[in-house]
DNA sequence: CGCGATTTGTGCACGTCTTCACAAGCGCCT
DNA sequence: AGGCGCTTGTGAAGACGTGCACAAATCGCG
């Protein structure tokens, strides 16, 4: 489930804060969701809770971590160290969550050399190379999307099978490849439609308008998280 | 629908090459989605298709655009300039794509003053007078988890009712405010536990293992897309 | 003017996800 | 040892999203 790293975010956070032991209700409060989609999710992975009392945070945390196959660290592929590339490369967020940074790759030759985060940045097209040196697990494609396609045809070329794209583009990949896409303007036109839906039923009823902006039912948010109490 | 932006991205890529019209199949292959489905999204708008003929691009951009809101440029406010919050604002797809960062702000006093991409960052203890500059209608957080939900809150005082999350944290809002979040970390975790899958089904059958590896029905890859052709 | 090719819009069925509610199990206290 | 309260795990019902398949509608051409 893509829930899984969210609980083990929040397990994470528990752990430290002293918690051993944490019942399916807290657990599904710090992570946002709800108890019986927690303990559901939990029992799906054979999980090991005790009855009248929680579950174990350290070895839930083992579970999971192992279900998400973290055992390893795994080697990251970056390409394009533009403006995002270099965020990218500088958060702190992967190296503490069980990813590593291999390489920084960009076609751009004037950037080749740059020295960035203590990693100089190599041309895309030594994939194989450095795909030779290490075992590159995960491809992050932070081009513009033009180039987008070509790096993901480099990196299915050298064996990456799986890629987190960031340009704003749809991939097409072989059989077998896994892609995600994380593009920030999406997000922001998402919350931008809610914007829109909450300012026009909330002043002007606009009469005369189409049904655009009172489009039926089923329209809720059903994403992200709305009012969990202060 | 949370697709929209997705099928606006599309019909901007088809206008610029010059199609006046498109298909809902055409227009389902460029935003890698199934033509029933999009047809089905689109008709929720009471949408303009002609049969026989199928989509007028430019008219189906317009009601989009409406229906997102992205008929006024929205202002963004981004709390955070550090690694990542410093390639928010200068990324570019935001004011290309109906966003305007209206405001850098961060609460660190060493950063307040810096200039990054042609603005100045202030502190965030100015966003009421921020807010009362310019109407802020979505709040980027871009801080440590530990600073979020503080941030939010002041961002809520200040009548911000929209949030994009980048911080590992789940936030708790009033009624009414919509939070979306971006963890990045997340997403490769979630490649990592597809990596896990794969790996473990092709090589070794993990014989002595847990059911963790082979997790019963259900979890094929549903988000992400999975070859489409090449 | 009529016919066929083409494409939209949608009713229907199916599978998935979510939520409730409750039985089974565990520990603690008496 | 027995009972009581608490928490997990899960069956069932419902909501939701998805995709097929087809009728309705439009255009172009003879």
């Amino acid at each position: 489930m893509a829930r899984l790293p969210e609980y083990l975010r929040a397990l994470h956070n528990l752990a430290e804060t002293g918690n051993e032991t944490v019942s399916s209700e807290g657990l599904a409060n710090a992570a946002g969701v709800n108890s019986a989609k927690l303990r559901k999710d939990l029992s799906h992975l054979g999980s090991y809770g005790t009855r009248g009392v929680g579950y174990d945070v350290a070895l839930l945390i083992e579970q999971i971590e192992y279900v998400l196959g973290l055992t390893q660290r795994r080697a990251v592929a970056l390409v394009g160290v533009g403006n995002l590339g270099h965020a990218l490369a500088g958060y702190d967020g992967f190296a503490s969550r069980g990813f590593r940074i291999a390489a920084l790759l960009d076609a751009d030759p004037a950037r080749v050399g740059e020295e960035i985060h203590g990693m100089v940045v190599r041309h895309v097209d030594e994939l194989p190379q450095v795909a030779a040196e290490e075992s590159i697990a995960i491809g992050v494609i932070a081009t513009p999307a033009s180039a987008a396609q070509r790096v993901a045809d480099q990196l299915v070329a050298v064996g990456v099978t799986s890629i987190l794209n960031f340009a704003p583009c749809v991939l097409s990949v072989p059989d077998g490849v896994d892609v995600r896409k994380v593009d920030l303007a999406i997000e922001l036109q998402i919350l931008s439609f809610h914007e829109h839906r909450k300012a026009s039923l909330t002043g002007l009823p606009r009469t005369g308008g189409s049904a655009l902006t009172a489009l039926p039912g089923g329209l809720a948010v059903t994403e992200g998280q709305e009012a969990i109490g202060t």
